[in-house]
DNA sequence: TTCTAATTTAATGTT
DNA sequence: AACATTAAATTAGT
């Protein structure tokens, strides 16, 4: 009855019109058996062990001797030393690097983008869609395993990081000291904005590094790393106001822009498996609205941005005021902020961010509704919520965090200036191609969000000085002969848009299937002068 | 470096279109109402194996007495259980032995076959269809290396078996001992024949187990796997004729009748994956001529049944002559054997054998042929023809055979009955209603064929006495309620034909499709009382 | 033992 | 139906 598929009648199959080539899958190609084995006779699915994955094999001694040349172990592969029974290639550690790192950009990478890969880190296709198969089994493990735990979680237990403790994501950011990490899903400075798109995915990451004072918005996109560092001296107010239940929007007002990183990776040079490290760079917004505007938002888990704010307000320098959590929960109740609350949105789309507009306006419309939440009222920080420290485990938290000191009265920022000097401000370095200032414009509508739009003086000199900005390295410079460096995370989530807007591959570099329009901005090279990373 | 064509073509394949986005959900195609399936719940992905296992497991019992309850592991949990996504079902190991029958008489059933199929073995049709195209797919895979690899044999080689080792072939006679398999196309006692379509679907197959000192014709017919053994010390005579170049014929003269088995397969009783066994049982040719008659003649490889023959003079008893092969080549000079020599065949082919008639005449001519070679001249063995001793790899092959008590002189069987006593024998026990004694008649125009024809006495003692007849066995026996047991190779190769020759199905039973007026005969029962296979 | 590379199998989607 | 591809499950190797 219910067939699926007319199929019935026998076919008549005497093609075999074999091999269609071009696949070369498979599973294994290659079957160069000289004499194999078929082992044991058993049964015949029993003795896989033919030849199936020859070559390959990273020789281990680059383990220990690590050579650059390590990336293509198996280059020569017509050496004929291997005998047979070699199975089971290794992975190297600065392979597994960057597989990790694509893996963290894309879990399931096209056929194409696979053999880029492949191409780069010297394995076989075969190896490297065993890998992602592998990966993602993985994955699905952990956070299926993580999630079952995340549901046994007592709700109740304090907001510390999530007991899962995320490995991957620590690797990601890879930070010589302890983090806290503070759940998020949305950046917002001027028109830049960041959607994480989910929270597994870690490429929108904020964390606090108590040891180093400072708030760290940490971005993936197209597979590198970026991040923007700020002191928590230079945050000069904050606010929170709830959005949706359980969500809520951290406004940080800094006295001067945050300090830009880019992830350098050596892909193991000299010694030891891929040293990745930060290297201090200009500032990556589009446009570079980061270094003109002085507000951030951010939009995480209500009651950890709640701890953070609390925690400034102990460790932090004298001027700080703690605009505080108000936790009135009515979120629909409020129609303070609209729709047009995030027209910035809208030109972002404008862009060119029109792939999977599924997902992109379910995201919008969660957006929208987190803004409809409260709006930007300032209660006092209500001392009846008493969470415990949020620490990185394995992070002797400080024993003394200076036990709140009595809030002063809320009072405005009076050095901020106004939208029209902030339109002015970053027209004149005209860096970004995509750069849309009629956007800025359109945003500054809201009062909320043009209240700190703007900022003059003092902040612009810090900009761009002896900092390198993306566009002046050299092509050359990428680490993959491959048309290699990431765009910068202009906007936007990191989507992989599976994109077949054609070809692009050859020409967009190693993350940057699928930006489409966004991508016309030029790239970001490393820059390895004399910066490094500090700590 | 051949491995990833496509290589150097800048991957034309914009059109890799991985899912566009819409399609990604798709988990509205619930393809079927929540009946049967196995049904692991999704989530816990580890379990489904004891499920599946515990639920099918036959207990001990039951492998002997095959309960059809087994059919449908999942019928009664099937209600509610399947809540979520009913993803990746497994076959049970029963259900498996089965499909690899079916499959092996089938490559491709037609839909009404497979839903046949798929209530027999209690899976959706879906399921069925799928597993056939998977199993194609892995078919032609293996074969298709299996075939590349056998044109890398150097053809040079000794004729042991060849150094394919064909792994499924070796599955598919389930032998313990090591064995030789003696290439072959046809065999014929009496006037039952068998003809093998194609070597690679080892629906005859001949082969030699030193270790137990037998002979063995090995048939592969309706998905069930039939034999009979010729212990090296009934063989009173062996005669090899050259028939077609590089093919003989060769004559076993036996004293008595051999021993027959049929293939038991017990479906994973407890624990490990269906155990198939050789059941020893009655004569399974047609009018049991291979009791009757002590001729058996097979033609195969010249090179091969040359050195089987002459290993056998040297390994064998007493008795036993080697007529040796004759190496002249002129297949058609000698008219000794004309078409009438095969006489046989037109009486098969009266039985109703007229399906694929194009296959029959192509075989039929192509065996006339041989005949019409050298005729059964004997000749001593060459014994500059040295070939080295035919052994299955890995087998340690035994150090001392007997070796060969003193052959005394060859001496022709008194105790032959006339043809005459034959029919009486034979009619005297008539299981099989499709018999047709005139064959046997017609047959004894030859003397070659007649010589041995008839017999009597002491090896009509042997018969089935003790082993069980086909009929005998209750129909209620078989593993599923369904007219299950494969009607014995009457003759003639093993042609599914896709008949639909109407829904005879339902009372022929599993391999019985397109058996058509052969199935008449009463289909053999499994029997298992202490009788195992030894070994 | 755990982890991971590789294999096998059921299923899906595409053509 | 073939074909490619994948998720799930399993088998091994270190």
């Amino acid at each position: 009855m219910g067939d699926y598929s007319g199929d019935d009648d026998d076919a008549p199959h005497a093609n075999s019109g074999r091999d269609g080539a071009q696949n070369a899958i498979a599973l294994e190609e290659e079957y160069d058996p000289p004499e194999s084995s078929v082992s044991s006779p058993t049964s015949m699915a029993k003795s896989p062990t033919d030849g199936s994955s020859s070559a390959v094999s990273p020789s281990q001694d680059e383990a220990s001797s690590p050579d650059v040349s390590s990336r293509r172990p198996s280059s020569a592969k017509s050496t004929a030393s291997d005998k047979e029974k070699r199975k089971r290639s290794r992975v190297t550690p600065d392979q597994l690097v960057h597989l990790e790192r694509f893996f963290s950009v894309d879990r399931s990478p096209t056929a194409a983008r696979r053999r880029e890969i492949s191409d780069m880190l010297g394995m076989q296709e075969r190896q490297t869609q065993i890998w992602f198969q592998n990966r993602r089994a993985k994955a699905k493990l952990l956070d299926g395993k993580s999630k079952g735990r995340a549901e046994v979680t007592p709700p109740n237990s304090p907001p510390e990081l999530r007991p899962g403790y995320d490995a991957s994501l620590h690797n990601l950011i890879h930070e010589n000291d302890p983090v806290t990490i503070i759940p998020c899903s949305d950046l917002t400075i001027g028109t830049w904005r960041r959607i994480s798109t989910s929270l597994a995915k870690h490429d929108l990451v904020a964390y606090v590094c108590e040891n180093r004072r400072c708030l760290v918005w940490f971005i993936h996109s197209s597979g590198y790393g970026f991040k923007m560092e700020i002191p928590f001296d230079i945050i000069v107010e904050t606010e929170f106001t709830n959005a949706a239940p359980g969500s809520g929007l951290a406004s940080f007002f800094l006295s001067q822009p945050p300090t830009f990183y880019l992830e350098d990776v050596a892909p193991a040079n000299g010694h030891g498996p891929a040293v990745r490290s930060w290297k201090r760079c200009a500032d990556w917004t589009e446009g570079m609205q980061a270094t003109k505007i002085l507000r951030h938002d951010l939009i995480g888990s209500a009651v950890q941005l709640a701890h953070v704010l609390r925690n400034f307000q102990a460790t932090s320098s004298a001027d700080i005021r703690l605009r505080s959590p108000s936790y009135n929960m009515r979120p629909e109740q409020s129609p303070a902020l609209s729709v047009e609350a995030m027209p910035r949105t809208l030109a972002n789309e404008a862009q060119g961010w029109s792939e999977r507009p599924d997902v992109l306006s379910a995201l919008d419309s969660r957006k929208r509704a987190s803004f409809t939440g409260q709006p930007l009222v300032l209660h006092p920080a209500p001392n009846s919520v008493d969470y415990s420290v949020v620490e990185d485990q394995s992070h002797p938290s400080h024993p003394s965090q200076h036990p709140s000191p009595a809030p002063s009265a809320y009072q405005p920022y009076s050095h901020m200036s106004s939208a029209s000097s902030t339109s002015s401000t970053y027209s004149s370095t005209p860096l970004y191609p995509s750069e849309v200032p009629d956007a800025h414009h359109h945003r500054q509508q809201h009062p909320h969000m043009m209240e700190y739009t703007g900022m003059s003086g003092p902040q612009r000199m810090y900009t761009p000085q002896g900092y390198p900005m993306p566009q002046s390295a050299p092509a050359s410079h990428s680490q993959f002969g491959v048309a290699p460096t990431p765009s910068p995370p202009i906007l936007t989530t990191p989507f992989h848009s599976r994109s077949e807007l054609n070809g692009m591959h050859s020409s967009v570099g190693i993350g940057g299937h699928g930006g489409g329009p966004l991508l016309s901005a030029p790239p970001i090279m490393h820059y390895d002068d004399g910066l490094d990373d500090r700590r």
